[in-house]
DNA sequence: AACGGAATTATACGGAGGTTTCATCCGGGT
DNA sequence: ACCCGGATGAAACCTCCGTATAATTCCGTT
């Protein structure tokens, strides 16, 4: 019922209490080749020390303690932002639009037919690679943000804006030679080529000259 | 039942077979200051001239004629952008996740309360306007796109890809004064007042190197 | 007290950007 | 035949960017 999540690929984490269920999931998911993981509650897997590689999360709605809905909507809080695949053997309409409305893939009526569970977790890994290739990008630039200085970013900000090195240093009350020394520290640190470069950096930081 | 949707506000527009659910809807609406338009049928709201404004669509998924969901799926081709809000009396799990997925705002089942609805619309308009102040900047800068000459798109391209004007010279074996006139040209048809303008232009644009 | 990082500024130089003026060539339309 | 827009490019000129060198000040750490 677990594999090792290697480089090899992605994992699909079971949290259902119905041990009958999990393990027809993980025969599923094997017979695709996908690494699967199963807990019984939420707790559970929340205690659990995980990899945080690719994966998705396959919930049944209706748990001892937490439920599906009240853990999905605990997720991002806790920095867990795989994406989540609901099930339910007796769900109504609010409960799916809640889930949807609340970012879920799929939500899926018991019995449901392999080929729909299938299809939900390529979605969702496909969601899930999708977003963990924008973070990579980000981390970088957002670690090298962070090595820059107040003054910098104060240029930084400015510099991405357009604006020229004398009228920053207009704004700044700085001599135009010192905005030209941050400028360069900045595209230093932040391993930039180019200024279309940075700009493109500021954008992915949502830097707003306002 | 229907008022003019000037420039004061939004208008909902509202497509359901039940003229008795037609004038609930309106008059709910029209107590929170909200223009609307009824109409019975799918088709009778695409053969009516709108206005393009600023709204949302409260649709019934049980129609005669074209169903609301076949509805929603069609907007798009056609050209209409319009958020979605989707009610029913006889609806299941399936259908509401499939409506969410397709991007409905909300699904609601009848019978709703006033305030779910009031939400939901409020929340749709909330979208659309978005929508409509993205779009409003992108269609400037597409225009402008389109006065582009083609020797100008190239340079556009390499300029905002952080390449200098000597190396955009080699590829497009050109002198590297006729990139600069070019580049000039693509400044002042573009309106950029700044390299980084014009970056930013080239990423609303989908603009890319490769 | 000594050291190092951050911030600041000046001078100087070379490279890159940007514009104007003048001129040539080509294809389309009047 | 003529004109015009697009593309091309040379010369000249100015501004802006970027960096190296050197120096000063302030602040926090060792």
């Amino acid at each position: 019922m677990s594999r090792r999540d290697g480089p090899a690929g992605p994992t699909v984490f079971i949290v259902d209490d119905d041990p009958d269920l999990r393990a027809a999931l993980a025969g599923l998911f094997r017979s695709v080749d996908l690494a699967t993981t199963a807990y019984a509650s939420a707790a559970e897997f929340l205690n659990t020390k995980r990899s945080d590689g690719p994966g998705c999360l396959v919930l049944d709605v209706r748990m001892p303690g937490l439920s599906g809905l009240d853990f999905q909507a605990q997720l991002a809080g806790l920095g867990i932002h795989l994406p989540v695949i609901l099930m339910t053997g007796h769900g109504d309409i609010p409960m799916s639009v809640r889930a949807m409305k609340a970012g879920a893939v799929d939500f899926l009526t018991k019995p449901f037919r392999d080929q729909d569970m299938l299809d939900a977790v390529m979605t969702a890994l496909a969601r899930d690679a999708e977003r963990r290739s924008r973070d990579a990008g980000l981390l970088a630039v957002r670690t090298a943000y962070e090595t820059l200085t107040a003054r910098e970013r104060e240029v930084f900000v400015h510099v991405t804006a357009g604006l020229m090195n004398k009228q920053i240093a207009g704004l700044l009350d700085l001599s135009e030679i010192t905005v030209k020394i941050h400028r360069g520290h900045v595209m230093r640190k932040m391993a930039a080529r180019s200024l279309a470069d940075l700009v493109r950096m500021a954008q992915a930081l949502g830097i707003v000259p306002g």
